[in-house]
DNA sequence: CTGAAAGCGCTTACAG
DNA sequence: CTGAAAGCGCTTACAG
């Protein structure tokens, strides 16, 4: 009588007979090879699932490793990525879990293919990703998803598939909060000046400003509506001309972030407009640099490191095969008001 | 005719043939059984050393796993930690290194011993750590250096053990260089106000500020040298507030960093002082923090970036076992002349 | 796209 | 203490 040894660790056999196919169709699915069947690759990974299946190296790394969480991330030059990379660190430090950083630039596939990448994380023991709004795309997830590597995004630019889990901010209700406190000071002829267009929390923002005008029925000005920047300081002192070309200016402007708003800053007082007396500016992500601007910034605050520790938890549950609640995070964003808003001039 | 097949990756076989014993004693020798004769585990051990061999595992992380360098930081919350860790992330894209940041926070050693962190390193395979401005002691250089782990200081605060390869900027000369602009700018009474006092790159800074006060005879003024502080924005903010105090003001001011002389900038705004119409302020670092703000700030700028990649590159120098030139590189400092620089007032 | 067959590198069990 | 033999787990090459 053959009994179940449920006990013995699984091996390739084990789970191929469990899956109904052959040991050396197992080895090509563990190893992430494409020339297997769809549907077989599908019972295949449900087996190895159900089996706890690991490979020689895996076990080791499981044994004896620490655990690596790696962490991609386009430029480490935005107060923003920065300040997301430090609540990912500080949790790890308390976590014992380290992290493996690279920037991929402006190509995001550069040197190696999203394959490659996953088959190294894989080989290597890697606990899972960290994508920091870089714009991955679905074919790449793909190949995680595949090995069932874990990735969490954070602030994707293009929206993630369904089944990858995100972390953000709620942008919307951030940018009409922000719309809000302009319209309660007074402001009537209000400019967005945005960033990304096409990114998805740029589109949230701006959606939020113009609910915010709807409801109190202030006619929303396409003139005023800066978009096809980035979310960059060079954009801001752009969009900034862009306005003063305008027949009349606007009393107050909210950026799609503060590194915009510090742009936009910087522009006026070239031009002489002073800040918050001739503009009131508002901008957005809350980082230290506004706070530290002169005028400090009044902002719609991300939890920025919050973010960051919100997305290494998830991962880490996942990791360890925990079932997530929602595939879906968004922490709350919050107005700060700080010296560069006011009542506009009479 | 047997040939030598030197290309080949040692196996057991190739070196049981060596050694002119059996594949499975070569296999009890490497597993570290004790049922083999003394005198025979010698001569297995040579072979095996002889031949290279790896286990598959050893091969694996070998052949595959990436080199991975640890950086150290204590805090990533300063633009100048920022741009040193972005020239170490971009020079390691393009050099298939992978970067694992830590963040000590206040306490350097937390968690894990100096020697279990060098013995972890070792066991991992890591090529080697990067400190970045941390105070590492002596003791905790020791467990690198006693396991032949190569170890490079960026801006240490305490000055690192002669053996220990370490990259900075030339600060004394910089110091010099930013008092030098501020007298041929015509003024007298110049202040310094610095960041941690016994910092090396402190020290540097504020002898090459004497240095030049007392080369073109000007007296050097005591209660015009603020100490005691860190290199952060705060610092600015009180040493500024120090300077009030007196009873004369300095027509300028020389800052230990940007962040300081951020910090300077927005005080004086919050005394009705205009930088530079009332007084001058120079800062260190040259980083993009200080050319963004409002006057754009005259600063030291040191090549943060190419500290990183210099700091990198000598590391994977001695992790190949080469041989480096010198023990200590110093990369050049140069003034950047902004708007926060101008004569004094009449 | 699949798997029978061959093979690789290593280990185990055990006869001597 | 040693090694021939058997075996394990995985991969490769290739016929269908």
């Amino acid at each position: 009588m053959a009994t179940n040894t449920r006990h013995d660790k699984p091996t390739l056999a084990t789970v191929a007979r469990q899956a109904g196919v052959s040991a050396p169709t197992v080895s090509k699915v563990v190893n992430g090879r494409d020339d297997v069947a769809p549907e077989t690759r599908a019972r295949v990974l449900a087996a190895l699932e159900q089996a706890g299946y690991q490979s020689p190296l895996q076990r080791r790394s499981a044994a004896e490793a620490a655990t690596v969480v790696e962490v991609v991330i386009d430029f480490l030059d935005s107060a923003y990525t920065v300040e997301v990379l430090n609540g990912i660190l500080r949790f790890a430090a308390g976590a014992d879990v380290e992290i493996l950083v690279s920037v991929t630039g402006q190509a995001p596939s550069s040197g190696i293919s999203p394959e490659g990448r996953a088959q190294r994380m894989l080989d290597e023991g890697r606990a899972g990703m960290i994508v920091v709004t870089s714009a991955f795309s679905e074919a790449q997830l793909h190949a995680f998803r595949r090995r069932q590597i874990p990735v969490v995004v954070i602030d994707p630019l293009n929206p993630p598939p369904a089944d990858v889990v995100s972390v953000g901010a709620t942008n919307w209700a951030g940018g009409k909060a922000a719309t809000e406190h302009l319209l309660a000071l007074g402001h009537r002829h209000i400019a967005y000046i945005g960033g990304i267009e096409r990114a998805e929390c740029n589109q949230a923002r701006l959606h939020g400003y113009m609910a915010a005008l709807m409801a109190q029925g202030v006619p929303i000005e396409p003139h005023y509506i800066i978009s096809g920047g980035r979310f960059r300081r060079d954009s801001g002192v752009a969009g900034f001309k862009a306005l003063l070309k305008l027949e009349q200016l606007p009393t107050a402007i909210f950026a799609g972030s503060d590194s915009i708003a510090l742009g936009v800053l910087s522009e006026a007082g070239r031009h002489g407009l002073r800040i918050p007396e001739d503009i009131s500016l508002i901008g957005f992500d809350g980082t230290s640099q506004g706070q530290e601007s002169v005028p400090a910034l009044t902002s719609v605050a991300q939890p920025l490191e919050e973010m960051g520790r919100a997305a290494l938890r998830s991962l880490l549950r996942q990791a360890r095969g925990e079932v997530l609640d929602s595939h879906r995070v968004e922490l709350a964003t919050q107005v700060i008001v700080r010296g560069s808003t006011a009542p506009p001039a009479a």
